[in-house]
DNA sequence: AACAATACCTTGTAATTCTATGTATATATT
DNA sequence: AATATATACATAGAATTACAAGGTATTGTT
């Protein structure tokens, strides 16, 4: 497990990426395909996953219909189109800071 | 600019890193050299620097020697054998971090 | 029956960077 | 000489955001 402060900034580029590449999950689904994604590495708490949910979707970046599965309500989210456009200038900025990142701190590794 | 959210966790590591290589800083040079080396795309506040500096030393990761510069006093801040101890394990987090992320968000480029 | 896993939620906390503001000296420009 | 810009430090409070702790309820396993 990581430092957590170290997580802040990607949850949402995450979340937008992995709804964009599979239509539509449910809470308990993304912090799964994280943590699996991930090698165990990255550990999305339910404490932290359902409020940015609910932020991204107050912030008109997704929405979400309910299913029954049985007696229990699962909440499937999706991106709208606010989403879609946020999540390509979400990934653009993670990606050009992940490349100064790597550049500032292991110049060594960084390849022009 | 990038979201002033992406930077939280990496601060610490940057500054361990330029100490280590340039052997001794003060904050204002310190700034000034992330500016460069990011291509300005990142802008150290002082109002997050000073209090960081400050907190590496509490927490007993830096040490400073005051030198006087004219009439100014200027803090050379220098890693101590703790910060530099701290500074192989968090690049090596970060360098995790940023693997595990990459792949997670930027499967296509990430090569095994 | 008991337990673990699934699936959602809320409240308050902690950590960290930033904004705004302040002080003062040194250098460059007009 | 006066003014503006750059240098160099600092603090207080705001904003953000993931987490911890606690809760409810259903489903699957032993």
């Amino acid at each position: 497990m990581y430092s957590k402060e170290l997580l802040k900034g990607t949850l949402s580029a995450i979340i937008l990426n992995l709804l964009a590449e599979n239509g539509r999950m449910y809470g308990y689904e993304i912090s799964q395909r994280v943590k699996e994604l991930s090698d165990g590495k990255i550990l999305l708490k339910d404490g932290s996953l359902y409020p940015a949910l609910q932020k991204m979707t107050k912030d008109g970046l997704l929405t979400y219909k309910e299913e029954f599965i049985g007696k229990r309500v699962r909440k499937y989210y999706l991106l709208t189109t606010k989403g879609e456009e946020q999540k390509v200038l979400y990934l653009a900025e993670l990606k050009d800071f992940l490349a100064t990142l790597n550049k500032l701190v292991f110049p060594q590794l960084s390849l022009a």
